[in-house]
DNA sequence: GTGAAAGCGCTAACAC
DNA sequence: GTGTTAGCGCTTTCAC
């Protein structure tokens, strides 16, 4: 079932057909109306491999992820998705598992048969990623700079996420904090152990992964060192913090508060409810694309994007045990939001 | 940067670059060597698309799931790109969002630059999907049944896990329950809705959808019609439960007692832990790569996988109110665990 | 407005 | 062994 077939019964040549079905008002009307039908009786579709050869476009672009399993990750690709196709463009999503090495036969794969690449929160270091990327297509990242002139990126603004949990624990009296460090090999990981080994007196950092078992694990090494306060890597890690901490009889927030990064749906069904850093992933998603579909146009823009989280306060947080009673003495902050702008 | 680029500099045919670097071993080895050190340092990467224009194959297979962000998918689609990554064959997946109408908008899309086609929990009706399936290409569906001897399917044996829940909550002296039932479009969900039916005397259904939101949103009718017992579609709508019962101040398992579906991760790590029928994901996902690289193949294998659920018990799940103390008078039943097996 | 023909980058007969 | 050649199914000049 080719355009040939189609052609054929038609009574016009290829050339008639393909203009047809790319909608070209330039056929004689009455030739259109014939092409229309008989591809359509033929249930004629056209093959993409076929005419991504021939225009030397796929209209497809690829993102990889670290984890589909981590809720953060679909609901940014979901966002995407619906973005790109407005643009006609379909999006095909792949899993690293978290693995540098996958990830960089993933864009190498890619590479091959997309438009653009999207790199989620990408694990690789820097001289690989900068080495797959070269003279390779138009790619933004998401969650990390990377070479800010080769690629473009979209980012949070992980230090204004990270003060913004730790001025609330002040407040609420926390002196010993802990941060469960999520994989060396993430950006936000870095960004935001810089962010509390900057802002918070000796804070205890435990590393960790980012995965719910990891935060179970890394309870104890916590508790052991006095903290009445954990700030996670991500939401997956803080369940897995607040199901280790209800195994060892802690209360949560009485003697411990907990709070994690991302905001995934799941943080507001747990019990105690999460006191999370909400990232816009939403928008994380279709400014990507929007950042992708510039550089898959001229080619050559150069800016990136950073956007703005949010403090969502729950139940996970609360008064440090021994805190005087009555409100913090800090200014209250409740759960402030602020506006996302670009940079 | 093409393979005559390659073919130039290294002072042979085209032919011969394909030849090695497709592991043609009949080559001279001097020459094979000049190619290879050539296209290296070149650092040529063949055009996965015309690779599939020439050869009438892409080595890509499409999956394509309801929502991503339900971590029950991903587990699946995880397993399955391994084992195809081991048959040298990459793996695009596309996110439906529960819509029959994007399900089928994907199937023709993916259609179009792949090999074959994995449904997972296909929401589209029967009448669409043989539409969009036929003389299509090899397609094999995951927890539905389609039109059997076109399609192949991996399923599970949903009576047998409705069976398993509903007993152990007959045991524990369960009276009044009710089912959350899932999309209306869902296969798993009719099935399940069969054997509660089927099973349970005069059982309360609350039509629901798949999400966390949904369970929250069901509990109070199921409530209303004085039930000690909820059994969930799925994990999500399970844990929107457990959420809904909180805020309303009903113990679990005290008071009313709750299991779900799948058994994703986050599942053990909430408050209570759920009890719920674990279906086998990783054989899911490994099981229905190897139906459809059959069909790949010889192209008219015929059969059809069965794969059996498992019950965990945690602690959503216990006593009825008002049950006489100690053991249930009904066989205990604990986790027991299946091994799965083909049909 | 329409068709003929060239070509996208690769593979695979088929000769040599 | 290796090169020549003919496509794969489509788009797109370029004549007509």
């Amino acid at each position: 079932m080719t355009i040939a077939d189609v052609a054929r019964r038609a009574g016009v040549s290829r050339a008639t057909v393909s203009r047809v079905l790319n909608g070209q008002h330039t056929v004689d009307p009455v030739l259109a109306e014939r092409v229309k039908r008989v591809s359509r009786q033929l249930r004629y579709q056209p093959s993409a491999i076929a005419q991504g050869l021939a225009r030397g476009a796929t209209r497809t672009v690829g993102v990889i992820v670290p984890d589909l399993a981590n809720p953060f990750f679909p609901e940014v690709v979901k966002a995407l998705t619906v973005a790109a196709g407005r643009d006609d463009f379909s999006v095909v999503v792949a899993d690293s598992d978290e693995d540098a090495k996958a990830e960089l036969r993933l864009i190498q794969d890619l590479s091959r048969r997309v438009d653009g690449l999207i790199l989620c929160s990408p694990r690789a270091d820097k001289a690989d990623l900068r080495r797959a990327v070269r003279k390779g297509l138009p790619t933004v990242c998401t969650n990390r700079l990377v070479d800010p002139p080769l690629t473009t990126s979209v980012v949070i603004d992980s230090e204004h996420g990270m003060h913004a949990v730790l001025d609330h624990l002040a407040a609420l009296g926390h002196r010993r904090l802990a941060y469960l460090a999520g994989p060396a090999s993430s950006f936000s990981n870095a960004e935001r152990l810089r962010a509390v080994e900057a802002r918070w007196p000796d804070p205890v950092i435990v590393a960790t992964g980012s995965k719910s078992a990891d935060g179970y694990a890394s309870v104890p090494a916590a508790l052991d060192a006095g903290v009445t306060a954990i700030v996670c890597f991500n939401d997956l890690v803080a369940l897995g913090a607040l199901a280790r901490l209800r195994a060892l009889a802690r209360a949560v927030p009485g003697e411990v508060s907990v709070a994690g990064f991302d905001d995934i749906a799941t943080a507001d069904f747990v019990q105690p409810a999460l006191t999370t850093v909400r990232l816009p992933k939403a928008e994380l998603g279709r400014r990507s694309w929007e950042l992708l579909r510039e550089r898959l146009g001229d080619g050559t823009s150069t800016v990136s994007v950073r956007l703005e989280p949010s403090l969502i306060v729950r139940e996970s947080t609360g008064m440090a045990p021994g805190s005087p009673p009555g409100p913090p003495t800090g200014a209250p902050l409740g759960s402030f939001e602020s506006p996302s702008s670009p940079n």
